[in-house]
DNA sequence: CAGACTGTTCAGATAATTCTGAATAGACTT
DNA sequence: AAGTCTATTCAGAATTATCTGAACAGTCTG
């Protein structure tokens, strides 16, 4: 076995795990393994590529990869004397998803407030455990918060 | 409009935003509806209770508390004089939550170095790149690790 | 302009998840 | 023991998510 093959070998069995554990963190599996795909090639991949080599309709990779774009996780490019569409990571992948996972946090806190405010006066112990559940999403995003800057690439 | 009719009122509207906002996190719309009646009546309540406010059968019921006990969210609690299985709020049960997302991320960073082990020597381009998702995933586990810490209650 | 190629959209097919009702088993009461 | 109440399990129903093929619109080439 050459190494070429070795590699197609780990970078399918890659894709499939990552299409998995995309999936838990509910996206779909399609674009969590296109997701895969690029942080394993490195360099721009053609829509027709994808297709191919997921197996997969070109309608899948059309509505994963918009999913994947407007979570800003990857980015098209084009090539001069190519008409298909490339892509690749986006700069700050990591960042924009670890954004989005933020803005999921950060909008359950907001759910909980809205409906402390709703409640009457002398609600006193839903208050206090309503108020215990907003701080857990306060603490969490926090952390999240944190981590986009720590993985933001430094602006030049 | 009374005040019980008042709290009657939003807390229905809780369960069903919870309801929404835990499927997003991945967890079945039910489980996250029961989990947000635990929060909001703070006391324990009954199998049959369950059931029955949130009109669903005792069949889902059943799996959905399994759900949530396996993740140590909730606990089932005996009330003398009743045969019925009563279920509240585990103490712990948002450092269980963090956990049980820390669990995901780290298991994605073993997937990931899994794959890179098996890459040969010569793929030093993937493996810079897996290599990054992998350190993405770790300052995430990092986090979250920081996060259970600061929520679990401190053990007498 | 005609033909080839590209990506998007959408109705319908397929697949996966979630819920239900019925069957079951255990525990309590009388 | 018979009857009642309980929670669980599981096959199938209902619902939801995902994928496909066809139709379309845009763009390039000859």
């Amino acid at each position: 076995m050459n190494t070429t093959e070795q590699i197609d070998r780990v970078r399918d069995d890659f894709i499939t795990r990552m299409g998995v554990i995309a999936m838990g963190e509910g996206l779909p599996r399609m674009s969590g393994q296109i997701f895969a795909m690029l942080v394993f090639e490195g360099e721009p991949i053609a829509f027709g590529a994808l297709s191919r080599r997921l197996s997969v309709s070109r309608a899948t990779i059309s509505t994963s990869i918009r999913l994947l774009e407007e979570r800003g996780l990857i980015r098209r490019v084009n090539k001069t004397g190519d008409r298909q569409d490339y892509f690749q990571l986006a700069d700050d992948a990591y960042a924009a998803m670890t954004k989005y996972a933020l803005a999921g946090t950060r909008h359950a806190k907001a759910e909980i407030n809205d409906t402390m405010s709703k409640l009457p006066e002398d609600a006193e112990g839903v208050r206090a455990r309503l108020d215990s559940f907003a701080a857990f999403y306060d603490t969490i995003s926090e952390a999240l918060d944190d981590v986009a800057t720590r993985v933001s690439k430094p602006k030049i």
